[in-house]
DNA sequence: ACATCACTTAGATGATTAGCTAAATGTCTT
DNA sequence: AAGACATTTAGCTAATCATCTAAGTGATGT
């Protein structure tokens, strides 16, 4: 969990998020929306990776990036909950 | 609100919030639930800060950090909420 | 006034990170 | 087999980061 807040912190990746949320895109797809060399991009998809926050596929020359929704919502939530923020479980009532 | 994820990418920074829940305390107090040097927390307390994550209050000797929760939950609800996730405000609906 | 306590600032160090170019890998097409 | 294309790996650099010790600031108590 420590590695998805690790990926959410630069704000690239969050937007390579973004971008997935509507669906899954090639590599070179998501990194022409970015103004970083392809390699750089790469290595933030590496981050994503190892996050389990994006899962890969490969069709033909190209490399399929999948969101992983599920990842990202039990971090987000989870730590959110621990909050009495948003849908999560509710924490140790406050007047106990 | 880059600052605020820049800050919960650390596992320390993210232990402080949970302390701070449950109620203001000092400086010293946060420090002493960690296995670092006051200064380095002291560090940990400035990054939370210009995050706008806490707030500080001096009374007498001692500096009292208090939870600023409206922040998180801006920060984290809106970002979980662009994804469809938790109690935010709905995206675009997946059928558009 | 002086010592003490609580905390922060200064300054240094080693590790990590985001970025680059160049080169390697793997897949398709001809 | 050769070339083109998509992506990743290698190797480098500059910047940022977490950590430390030592010194500074500011409030309280004697």
């Amino acid at each position: 969990m420590n590695d998805v807040f690790k990926a959410l912190s630069d704000p690239t990746r969050r937007e390579v998020l973004r971008l997935l949320k509507s669906g899954p895109r090639s590599a070179g797809d998501l990194a022409d929306a970015f103004p970083v060399s392809r390699p750089t991009m790469s290595a933030h998809f590496n981050v994503l990776r190892g996050a389990g926050l994006v899962s890969t596929e490969k069709v033909g020359k190209s490399v399929i990036y999948h969101l992983n929704v599920s990842v990202l919502e039990e971090a987000l939530l989870g730590f959110a909950g621990a909050f009495g923020l948003g849908a999560g479980v509710p924490p140790v009532s406050p007047s106990e």
